[in-house]
DNA sequence: GCTGCCGTTTGTATCGATAAAAAGCTGCCA
DNA sequence: TGGCAGCTTTTTATCGATACAAACGGCAGC
C-alpha cells in the first residue's frame, strides 16, 4: 500500500508538498498540485488514518452505545445520529451494552482509549450512583434518561411531560382504570420510573386514585416481556380499559396479549406508547404514541459532542437539552 | 493525557516494559509487574489506540455498510454482526449507504482508507456492472444478495429456495391467485429480482399462471411504498387471495393496507413474508415468514473476514456460503 | 548587481506504541 | 573465580502523516 513518501518520490516533491495537497493548503503551485495528484491517482494512495490520528490527536469517530440496536426505538436513534454526525464529519461507532450497568462502565472507558472523540450514551442500567464515573476527561453527551447532577452534557427525553400528556390522552378518551405496563419500578431515573411518574401525576390531575394494581410490571421492556406481564395479569379479566405502554415496543407486546385474550382495542380498551417508532402507523390497530422528536435529539446531542470536541473545554458549563414531543392519535386510542 | 513513556518514569522503568505489562507478554518479573500496574493506575494510563493502530497496522474495527439501520432486518442483522465481531475481539463501525450505489462504494473506500481492517457490506444498489469496484486489496465481504463472480468472499440470503417455499405455503393453503408485493424488477441480482424468481419457480412447480397482474411493485422496500402500491393495486378490488411480500418489513405495510380494505387476513387473503423479524411475532395477525438465520449467517460473515484479515492472504480461493431457512407458520397464512 | 520580499518547497522533529535486537543480571557449575 | 545459560530489561528504529521553521527561487526596485 502507498505511503505519502511513495507518492512523494514518484511526483518528485517532498512528502510535506504531498500532505499540503492532500489537505488543500493554499500556497501550492498548481502545476505541483496536478503533478501531485497524478501520482497519488497512479499509485492509487489513499490516507492512512492511523498516522493521521495520531499525528492529529483526533479520530473522526464518536461512539454510540445503547442497549440494543436490534429495537426500533434505538435503530431509530442510531439512524438520526449517523446523520447528524455526518454532517459534522464524524463516523459513528455503535457498541451495545445490552442495558447494563458493567457494559455502560466499559463504553465509558473505551473511549477514554481515545478510540473516540467523544460518546453519546444511552444510559439505562447506569443509575445515579454511577455519576462519578461520568466524571471523565473527555467529551461525554447523556442522550436519555436523566443523570441527576452527572458532569456531562446532557439531552432529555421529555418523559415526564409526554408521559403525562400520553395518560391525559387516555382520560380524555373516558378511559378511568388506566394501567402503565413498564419496568421494574424502583431506579431513581430510568425510564420506567420517569414515566411512571408522568402517569402518575396525570391520573392526579384527573383525579383518579392511582391503583397499583394497574401497574403492570415486565422483567424488561421487550415485547416479549410485555407481553408476558400483560397476559399474566389478565388472567382474571383485563380490569382496565386504557393502557399507558413506556415505549411503543412494549406497545407491540402488549396489543398482542390482549389479541390473545381477545380483547378489542380501542373498543374495550385503548392502548397508547411512546417513542412513534415507524411501525406504529402501520401496526393494526394503529398505535398512538407520543413522539419525542429523535432528529432534534440526535442533532442537538451530536451538535452538544462536537462543540466539546473542537475545544469547547472543561470549563463552558454542562447543558442540559430537554426534547420537545407531540401527541400522536391514532387508532389504539379511538382514532 | 498520560503516555506510556509518563508510566514508565513514574515506575522507573521503560517504555518497552510498559508495553509489555500492557500486552501481557511472559518474562516481567511480578515485582516489575506490580510497579507497573500501580502507575498505570495512579496516573489513570489509557493506551493510545491510534499510535497503536499505526504501529501494528491494525484498527481493529470492521465496518458494517447497510442501506438504513432503522429497518428491523438491518438493526437485527447489525445487532447479530456486533455479537459476532465481539467474539473475534473487533469492533463495528455502521455506514449507512441508504442503498445508493454511490454510498456503497464509497464505503468500500473508506475501507481502503484503512479506517477499517475489513468491511461488511449488505449491497442492494449496486450491481453486477459494479463487480469492478469490489477488487480491492483488502478484506471484504458481501452479505445478502448475490455478486455474480465478484472477487470477494460472499455471504448469500438463501433467496431463491427460501421465496419458493413461502410461495409453496400459499399454495398449500390454497391460495390460486398468488400476488408479490417486492421492489422495482429488471436488476440482475437485488433482493427483488432473487426473491421474484423464487417466486415464479414455485408458481411453475404448482402448474399456477404467472400473471403480471399479480407482481406489485413498490417503489422501494418500505412499509410506506409497499403500502401504497398495494392500496393502488386493489382500487378495483383485490384480485389475490394469498401474498407473498418480499420482506417483513413490506409485508407490514401491505397487512396495514389490506385493513384498510377491509380485507381481512387470512380469511380472505394470505399474507407471508421474509426475514422473521422480532416484530413478526407480535403483529396481529401474526405473520408467517421464512426465517433465514441472521445469527448463523452473521457468524460466518465475520468468519471469513476475521480469516481474510488474519492472513489469509488474496491467494485464498473466494468461499461462498449460502445460509440455511426455516419456515415460520403463523397466523397470518391460517395457523 | 545587490537587497529584500513573497510565494513555494523542504528538513526535521514529533505524535505514542511496539518489534527486534542488544545489553544486563542472576545464579549455577566447573 | 570465570564462564555461561536463561530471564529481564533497555535501546534503537519504525509505523505514516503533519506542524513548524528554515530554505529556496524569482522578481521588483534601487
Amino acid at each position: 500500500m502507498a505511503t505519502i513518501q511513495d507518492v512523494a518520490k514518484a511526483a518528485g516533491v517532498s512528502a510535506m508538498t504531498v500532505s499540503n495537497v492532500i489537505n488543500g493548503h493554499p500556497n501550492v503551485r498548481p502545476a505541483t498540485r496536478d503533478r501531485v495528484l497524478e501520482a497519488m491517482d497512479r499509485l492509487g494512495y489513499r490516507v492512512n488514518v492511523a498516522a493521521r490520528n495520531l499525528r492529529k490527536g483526533r479520530t473522526g469517530t464518536i461512539g454510540l452505545a445503547v442497549p440494543e440496536i436490534n429495537r426500533p426505538y434505538y435503530g431509530r436513534l442510531a439512524a438520526s445520529i449517523i446523520a447528524a454526525a455526518a454532517r459534522h464529519g464524524l463516523r459513528v461507532s455503535i457498541e451495545q451494552t445490552g442495558a447494563r450497568r458493567e457494559n455502560e462502565l466499559a463504553a465509558l472507558s473505551l473511549s477514554r482509549n481515545r478510540l473516540y472523540d467523544g460518546l453519546i450514551l444511552s444510559t439505562v442500567g447506569m443509575g445515579p450512583a454511577d455519576v462519578g464515573a461520568l466524571d471523565v476527561d473527555h467529551p461525554v453527551v447523556i442522550l436519555g434518561e436523566r443523570i441527576f447532577g452527572g458532569p456531562v452534557d446532557h439531552v432529555a427525553m421529555p418523559n415526564e411531560a409526554a408521559s403525562q400528556a400520553a395518560t391525559r390522552h387516555l382520560v380524555e378518551r373516558h378511559c378511568r382504570r388506566i394501567a402503565i405496563v413498564c419496568g421494574r419500578l424502583g431506579g431513581e431515573a430510568d425510564v420506567s420510573s420517569l414515566r411512571h411518574a408522568g402517569y402518575l401525576r396525570a391520573l392526579a390531575a384527573a383525579g383518579l386514585p392511582a391503583d397499583p394494581e394497574l401497574v403492570v410490571t415486565a422483567e424488561s421492556l421487550t415485547m416479549r416481556e410485555a407481553a408476558r406481564a400483560v397476559r399474566q395479569r389478565m388472567a382474571d379479566g383485563p380490569g382496565f380499559d386504557g393502557v399507558f405502554c413506556v415505549t411503543d415496543t412494549v406497545a407491540m407486546g402488549v396489543l398482542r396479549a390482549l389479541a390473545d385474550a381477545g380483547v378489542r382495542v380501542p373498543d374495550q380498551v385503548k392502548v397508547i406508547g411512546f417513542d412513534n417508532v415507524d411501525e406504529s402507523a402501520y401496526l393494526v390497530p394503529s398505535l398512538s404514541t407520543v413522539d419525542p422528536d429523535h432528529d432534534l435529539m440526535a442533532d442537538r446531542a451530536v451538535g452538544l459532542l462536537a462543540a466539546r470536541i473542537d475545544g469547547g473545554g472543561p470549563e463552558r458549563e454542562r447543558e442540559e437539552f430537554a426534547g420537545p414531543f407531540r401527541l400522536v392519535v391514532r387508532e389504539s386510542t379511538g382514532g
